[in-house]
DNA sequence: TATTGTTATACTCTATAACTATA
DNA sequence: TATAGTTATAGAGTATAACAATA
């Protein structure tokens, strides 16, 4: 059994996406602001204002890291923390018409890239694709390490 | 215009690209090598031996981080290291004898990998995901930073 | 001069664990 | 006791640039 580095699907996919996110990255130097600060304001912007947990989950970057770019958004105005009224220990996370404005600037960009992206697709396909990524992320995510090659 | 995060191409690309990577890096764990070390061994399993550049497109590592991680694998028996005779600047890495038997005994368990993560998917779902992919990277990819949304 | 790699630096993210405050 | 975050530390990858050797 001969193994196919070009038909291995996390290849396909790391190779994917470390070249977009590089693109990405570059391309928000312009707006000051780094890429995982990026993916943190548009799910902001899209989910409204979240807990950190509930944020590290939905950006998929890992709690203490999040911590502390929330830390430095926050000093750069960019998002506010507040303790949760119903749970005092949850630190609700919520962007400033600053960090609102910032983020809705670069929203036209960010379709850009997303187009750039999927250049030369049908829109068809971009739509399997997206559920094909959705449903493979729904494989692979989750508490559980890895339960193993069949789930059903 | 709303920003749907859900939808968005990028997002659920790096989503389940992540959260993939960080559960393999946990099973290679038991391998004792590295995400990183995976991708070149696979990468010089598949391929043959290459340049270190070439090494470094076909991994999307990049070059002075691959540069070290080579050193590491070389100090650890997996590959070596020599000058190429047609172009004595450049590096041949190519698997040892340790390496590969090292790299054949993960490939089954990356095949359970790629199994889960495409798990629920037809056969043909999955070569559509896979076509899509290397297209994606296809526009993504390659020296020039971001030509533009469109390709065509 | 340009290219291939190596090395060094500064920065960032991850993994882990200890710790605080709250539930 | 368990959970939500914060903070500290060690390890590793990235970006960048300076450098050596070769083309």
């Amino acid at each position: 059994m001969r193994f196919r580095l070009g038909e291995y699907v996390p290849y396909l996919l790391s190779r994917a996406g470390v070249s977009l996110a590089t693109n990405v990255s570059r391309e928000l130097d312009a707006f000051g602001v780094s890429l995982p600060m990026w993916r943190v304001m548009a799910a902001l912007l899209d989910e409204g204002e979240q807990r950190l947990g509930d944020l590290a989950r939905l950006t998929a970057i890992e709690l203490s890291t999040l911590s502390r770019i929330a830390a430095a958004m926050e000093a750069r105005n960019l998002v506010t923390r507040r303790r949760s009224g119903q749970d005092a220990r949850a630190v609700i996370i919520a962007l400033t018409p600053e960090g609102r404005a910032k983020t809705e600037s670069i929203v036209p960009r960010a379709m850009d890239w997303e187009s750039m992206a999927v250049a030369g697709m049908t829109e068809d396909e971009v739509r399997v694709l997206k559920g094909l990524l959705q449903r493979l992320y729904g494989n692979v995510a989750g508490p559980e390490p890895l339960p193993g090659p069949e789930r059903d």
